[in-house]
DNA sequence: CCTATTTTGTGTAAAATTTACACATTGTTT
DNA sequence: AAACAATGTGTAAATTTTACACAAAATAGG
């Protein structure tokens, strides 16, 4: 019980310290690390995931999520930003990493481990290369017979973010700058599954306070336009501590 | 915009595609990926962390998570279930995977990938390689000077838990299995570092109906002794599902 | 231009949940 | 037997969440 209580002040030299971590790393046995990103987008109401088809044989006609290898001296966020900024050519994108998949037979070639990434973006933002037909923008609930152990990653990352946008207000990564409340409720309800109560939902965000009047109104559409607003993400990032939870 | 809407039912053949993904593979950089747990235990109203003696020249005397290498055909999770029964002797101990750091400099002998673990476990049945004296169960306020960059993934898992023991009621895995509200009280008062109201305590965990009275006391106390009650893991893993925050 | 249609925008009362709070009971110690 | 220390319990107030309806704004169609 003792040695539970109190550390051993002075290392017992019963073994000798390794002073040369470098020969110790090489004996390693090492494999593939690549960076997953599962990228969302909003867009008819219906939540988007971007993928493209795989380019192996095994996987003919199967859809792949967009991801690279993860280079020597890369940090894992660099690779993912990599991945994403050269699909997308967007910059400034929500990326956080969700899980690491590693089981060793996810990949035909042999090992291969990839730490996924969760991506939110703002479809309209994004036309230029979506133009390279190879990828394109998959309804989440659609997905069917995609590549590698993909079907699980984005499924991981979809149960993540579900959980995440009743945590932290992310969803406004996958809007326009400006977005009327209706917008955000569509959202709200697409990722969740849900519907939910308008004058709640409106009441709920506003007490949030993050929300800033752009006293503009929507445009071409055939009914009474809703108000623009835009998310205060300067505003939120100083008061994110206080936070736990949405709760709808 | 019409790419956006539907998919390409045939897929252009400007580029061929891989036949041998092993010879892909191959030539991918490859780096050795480990994983460390960060073992989780409670004892005298703290929360501890168990860690090892760095054997590494260059972290002399500091201190290190549990971890290992993974092996090449070794999955991730199994890597740290080995970690965790190599060094505890403990079986059926709650893991679950956090983060993957990755940072190319994190490790002084070159690149290598971990992948922490999370883990909690009841300290009473760990006795036995304790005894090893280059094992310390840490207080997790007073770390200092960690090898590695494992003071970062301390504080990632510590952050982790305090926002998953206010999801699903993980914190029974730090207790013996019997136990007294107070003591139940007490892990949570110190894991989120708040004090709680007795009563509305209680009130809260009778309510999710998880406790089984074991019509039995507490001994060896000073003072009038709590009921021991035991924490219903079978009837939890069936209602899962509905939960969604325990809200202090 | 008038009417029908659609969607926005707003407040309140009821229900449910969370919080604050005190005293009698049980067992130990001296 | 008296002092001490912690357990065990209920209720009222405050807060939060839910349910719900109607007038106003703009468009579409005749």
């Amino acid at each position: 019980m003792e040695q539970i209580e109190t550390a051993p002040l002075t290392r017992p030299r019963n073994h000798s310290l390794i002073k040369d971590p470098s020969k110790l790393v090489e004996t390693y046995p090492s494999m593939p690390v690549t960076a997953d990103c599962v990228i969302f987008g909003f867009e008819e109401n219906q939540l988007k995931v971007l993928l493209i088809r795989s380019d192996l044989e095994a996987f003919k006609d199967k859809w792949s999520l967009l991801g690279d290898i993860v280079y020597d001296n890369e940090d894992l966020n660099d690779a993912a930003y990599r991945v994403l900024s050269q699909r997308t050519g967007m910059d400034n994108i929500f990326l956080e990493q969700v899980r690491t998949f590693g089981s060793p037979s996810r990949h035909p070639g042999g090992r291969v481990i990839t730490v996924a990434y969760c991506s939110l973006l703002n479809i309209q933002h994004h036309q230029l290369k979506i133009l390279d037909n190879e990828l394109h923008w998959h309804n989440i609930e659609n997905l069917a017979d995609m590549a590698f152990d993909h079907q699980t990653i984005v499924d991981a990352c979809y149960r993540w973010l579900q959980r995440r946008i009743q945590e932290h207000p992310l969803g406004f990564n996958l809007l326009p700058e400006k977005f009327s409340l209706r917008e955000l409720q569509n959202l709200y309800e697409a990722i969740l599954g849900l519907t939910l109560d308008r004058r709640n939902f409106r009441k709920k965000f506003f007490a949030m306070d993050f929300l800033v009047d752009m006293n503009e109104y929507e445009k071409d559409v055939p009914h009474r336009p809703g108000k623009l607003y835009k998310f205060d993400f300067a505003k939120y990032e100083k008061n994110k501590r206080k936070w736990f939870g949405i709760d709808f």
